[in-house]
DNA sequence: GGGAGCATGTAACGGGTTACATGATTGG
DNA sequence: CCAATCATGTAACCCGTTACATGCTCCC
């Protein structure tokens, strides 16, 4: 077996903290750590920090990444992680031939909607609208996220995902909105 | 410690099998996993069907469910689950109790447009078509799954859901649109 | 006879989380 | 000086998946 030509099956969580260093910045665990919850934490989740700190030590090791302690001089331990040409190749042969999986979706309170029949209908009502806040309010997040990447041609290509994210959460709102009339109406049949 | 009366923390998975039970029949290892594809998928993944046998045995330590050999005679070796008063009661109080979780999305597709500085063009918007026309098969399925679940009274609260999944997914479909164009005109840009 | 579906499980493994431990630096 | 933040990591743990093994029944 050729080595380095074969891109080894790593975990999406790998990918994306490579993907975080494709943007060409050389970056601590801990900032990837706050990279990762400013950007990708919208459609991908964060991964824990001790689980990014093991995964840039993994790039480390098969060559997709170089570490180097931090410039300054000061004995801080601090250790900045660049993705390597070869780091660049993989991540790119992953895009390329690696068929995304269909999205993963874990909606909390669609599945507490489906047991409503244990539910106080009131509690209930309740949770729908703290989610449909909680959209309202991640879609203003991402409208602030989106102002900024768009400034910022390196950017480009986040600021579509951006942008996409703040309708998806729109979206969210609006659905969460239209199951509050459904309810009602269920409400209202059953009563 | 009182017996009963504290609901054990159980991971998600467990309170969405012992969900499908609280709809009243009894049912195999087997049926659940078919229900759980049918329904739960759309909005809460579906457990593998060995981790299904697993949760069945758990809830069945803990006094959830009981099970019973099939009827019919035959040594089929088909063991049946159906939930107990103690379950129902467990279900109830997480769902009053344990605040939702956040919406867990994990989007593929939005990871390799992020990514797209190192992809190919023609075939990043093929990646976001397959999407969209996935997006658009999900919604006809929920569809037809709704139509089912309106008809049955019992199936009051899973109909208020696939309504909102069906519209999730034409959301999905529509924001996959929508990101086309947003690629289309970053390509006008930078050409 | 044979294939599709029904039905139940075990074993090994990896992924990811939580909790914990530790210490430096910065700013009010 | 103290709190917040920066910064890195270990250890234990369990969740969940994949791969495998087994055998039945129904229908063509």
């Amino acid at each position: 077996m050729a080595s380095g030509r074969t891109t080894p099956t790593l975990p999406a969580t790998a990918w994306a903290v490579l993907g975080i260093l494709s943007f060409g910045r050389a970056l601590s665990g801990y900032d990837v750590k706050k990279w990762a919850d400013a950007s990708i934490r919208f459609f991908y989740w964060s991964p824990a920090t001790s689980q990014i700190y093991a995964e840039l030590r993994r790039l480390e090791r098969l060559g997709f990444a170089t570490s180097r302690d931090a410039p300054g001089g000061d004995a801080r331990g601090k250790r900045l992680y660049r993705i390597t040409p070869a780091g660049r190749r993989a991540l790119t042969r992953w895009l390329r031939d690696a068929p995304p999986e269909p999205p993963v979706l874990k909606h909390g309170v669609a599945l507490r909607v489906w047991l409503g029949h244990l539910a106080d209908p009131t509690a209930l009502r309740a949770t729908v609208e703290a989610h449909r806040d909680y959209a309202a309010r991640m879609a203003s997040e991402l409208a602030k996220s989106h102002a900024i990447a768009e400034q910022q041609p390196a950017f480009s290509y986040p600021a579509v995902v951006t942008h996409w994210g703040q309708r998806y959460y729109e979206c969210e709102r609006a659905l969460a909105e239209q199951m509050l009339a459904d309810l009602e109406e269920l409400g209202r049949a059953q009563r």
